[in-house]
DNA sequence: CAACTGCCAACTGTCGACAGTTAACACCTT
DNA sequence: AAGGTGTTAACTGTCGACAGTTGGCAGTTG
């Protein structure tokens, strides 16, 4: 049996509200209405409360003093700037990955490329899900849990960025070059060329997002 | 006059909880008593609770399910770990700096290490302040919001760790030739000579944390 | 004397209720 | 009719109280 992951109704909270903002239930723009979150929850409005703080320091919310917290909505701007972020943070962890990768996590790393190309030739989209798989496959290899946390938390603000696009656009087939390019650089234990190649995978991927809207 | 930021008793629990956090007033290890620091506060245990789930999710408290909220105690392997972090961050900020920085920039950097050098030199111990004041300039100069703010949660944590060490030990004369080198990347606007200098900084810094204790 | 068991105090988790603020609507004034 | 004003409903911010859990302590038993 699986034992629910928090005993808690704040943890809970915490899971289910942040699922209703990613998946864009509550879309970027609209207010929280404790009332009526904590009724669809089943629960009372204090640990929804202590929820909604939570998840306002992930920055999937905003606080508004007596005026609650609302979903936040980005500009272009918005997704540049967290961009920065992102490649930051997994330019490091490519680097690391190449310093420290075992021959699993190549294996590992292989065996996701392997599967975007078969379900994008396939005929399929490429399925964000995998490309969230690599990227957390190379956190792995990197062994550093605090990076591999900001990454994880930065990436939901990306999901999140993506909810409020019309629509879902397929991953361009340069992504999947560029995949496979860091798993060489990472495979070769040269964490120069791996940063470099993370550095223009994630500039492209901005690039795309900022070209659709 | 100056208003207090934050009109919610939630808000000022989150910076007075954080201030008992960061000065060791509440110890790495100790549990934090809700009705005990409500009382202190002056608030009651709703404001607190939020607050707390707030300072755990930067990482200052940890929560155990019936147990409450303690303040983490560091491992050398925790200081290492977060180091690589910060890493990352300040490599990327000092970066953006030396592509973004403006004369005012430059000028602000060199005041901060001229003050620094004086304090110095006057026989008292570099001061922690002007140390962050230093990397709080450089992030100024790198204009990217975002990163400073992660650099400034993981400062913090850094905090954290300090207060855990028994004596605030004398940055080395060191530390004042790096911030100098730094100033002179940003200034000579070449970004990479400027990350691999704050590498080396922090690397220093790093490894002087995990020599004493 | 050690170990097991049952009780108890302390604390956390949760809820319902009350007070204060905000924003929108209706109403009055000019 | 436009603008200002008073009122009210909805919502947030806060509190006190209750229930459930945990860990320690005393008492008992082998």
């Amino acid at each position: 049996m699986t034992l629910p992951v928090h005993h808690s109704l704040a943890g809970q909270a915490v899971d289910a509200l942040r699922e209703l903002v990613l998946t864009g239930e509550i879309p970027p723009g609209a207010r929280v209405n404790e009332v009526e979150i904590a009724a669809r929850l089943g629960i009372s409005r204090g640990p929804l409360r202590e929820a909604i703080r939570q998840l306002a320091s992930e920055n999937l919310l905003v606080l508004v003093a007596h005026r609650g917290a609302h979903v936040p909505t980005a500009t272009r701007e918005d997704v540049r700037a967290l961009f920065e972020l992102r490649t930051a943070l997994e330019c490091a962890a490519a680097e690391l990955a190449a310093s420290r990768r075992t021959d699993a996590d190549v294996t590992r790393l292989r065996e996701v490329c392997a599967e975007s190309r078969r379900t994008y030739q396939a005929g399929e989209r490429f399925p964000y899900r995998l490309d969230l798989a690599f990227h957390q496959a190379l956190l792995g290899a990197a062994r550093s849990p605090h990076i591999a946390e900001q990454v994880r938390l930065v990436q939901q603000r990306v999901v999140l960025l993506r909810s409020g696009l019309k629509d879902d656009p397929p991953h361009q087939h340069a992504s999947l070059d560029d995949h496979d390019a860091l798993v060489d650089a990472v495979a070769a234990g040269d964490p120069y060329r791996a940063s470099l190649t993370m550095r223009k995978h994630l500039a492209r991927v901005c690039a795309q997002m900022l070209a659709e809207n």
